[in-house]
DNA sequence: GTCTATAAACTGATAGAC
DNA sequence: GTCTATCAGTTTATAGAC
């Protein structure tokens, strides 16, 4: 063991944090292959185009935040939510990197089809959750919330994206916690 | 009176619609210059640079924003936060276009200095703005909520950006009243 | 698998005619 | 003010050597 990671995996990791901080029309294969120490021909070989490379990317984003949900379904719906809100903390960087999929859904209109595609996927995926987690909260007395559980579920996941957005304009990270964190409350129970 | 819209001012109107719908690099001079039937090497005449095409453009944003919220002025707190989400609502469109600032966000570390700072302007003019009405409502009764109304306000702002996102995103108009409606509803006491 | 070389298209921008 | 012509730089992508 302790192989060193394939040169695609290595690909898709100098993408993601480029994305992240730049969005995807403004990273060339030339800034991707240099974090590499490749040319940007050589990319062509692993991804065939550009649009390949970015479906596979927010695919693997969305895989991995399945794996951090299903690892969380023994514990209470709070507890539940507050590692979600955690798990988004850990993509939120200094540098400027924020959620992948929030940087793409403002370039949504020239993006790839099979891109945005992908995109949709990952929100469904959010919303399905957290429509989920705040009807079992609200069922087990934890929160409190009226009207339908999908629209509680769209706001908060909505407030989440903002967040990101707005701390990053501001150069203030703490916003995000701050926004976060009434976020939360306000959909416990006094 | 009555004379047409002068050259500058069209080029602002077809660059805001494109970079509103597309992002800033997605939309190129050439692409507003077609929307007037000129050549993209006329543009040059009135935006030296495509910076201060994008600064001019933010400014004038943001002060047609001031205009709308000062002619709020003699309104209660609640029916200025209602005419503010009004605002909002105007600018999202079915073919794809949502605030222009909230795509600039997303693009926030590749965009020219000036146009960054418009940008940021623009936030700082809705938190300040929210902050006080927030603020004047809880006074008045009208509102409840915990905290600072800063924090308040951060987060009405942030499920503000996010719900157009989210709306676009899922090709669902009706999502960003969704969110909207709620997020006022929450301000409100009971 | 990565390289060099190259293509074809597009970008923001400038010079100068009209 | 708008045009044509042009430039230098960039992009995604392909062909073929190693």
């Amino acid at each position: 063991m302790s192989e060193q990671t394939d040169t695609r995996t290595r690909l898709l990791d100098a993408a993601e944090q480029l994305i992240q901080e730049r969005g995807y029309h403004a990273v060339s294969y030339k800034d991707i292959g240099e974090r590499l120490g490749i040319r940007n021909a050589s990319i062509h070989y692993h991804f065939p185009g550009k649009t390949d490379l970015g479906a596979a990317l927010v695919r693997r984003y969305r895989e991995r935040l399945e794996q951090t949900l299903e690892s969380l379904g023994a514990l209470s719906p709070a507890r539940r939510l507050e590692q979600y809100v955690a798990a988004y903390r850990r993509v939120v960087h200094e540098d400027g990197r924020i959620c992948l999929c929030t940087v793409l859904a403002a370039e949504d209109s020239t993006l790839p089809g099979p891109v945005r595609q992908e995109v949709r996927a990952f929100f469904d995926l959010n919303e399905d959750w957290l429509t989920h987690v705040i009807n079992e909260g609200r069922a087990q007395g934890a929160f409190q919330f009226s009207g339908p559980p999908a629209e509680a579920a769209w706001v908060f996941l909505a407030t989440l994206e903002g967040a990101m957005l707005l701390a990053r304009s501001s150069r203030d990270p703490g916003r995000f916690e701050s926004i976060t964190c009434r976020s939360v409350d306000a959909l416990r129970s006094a």
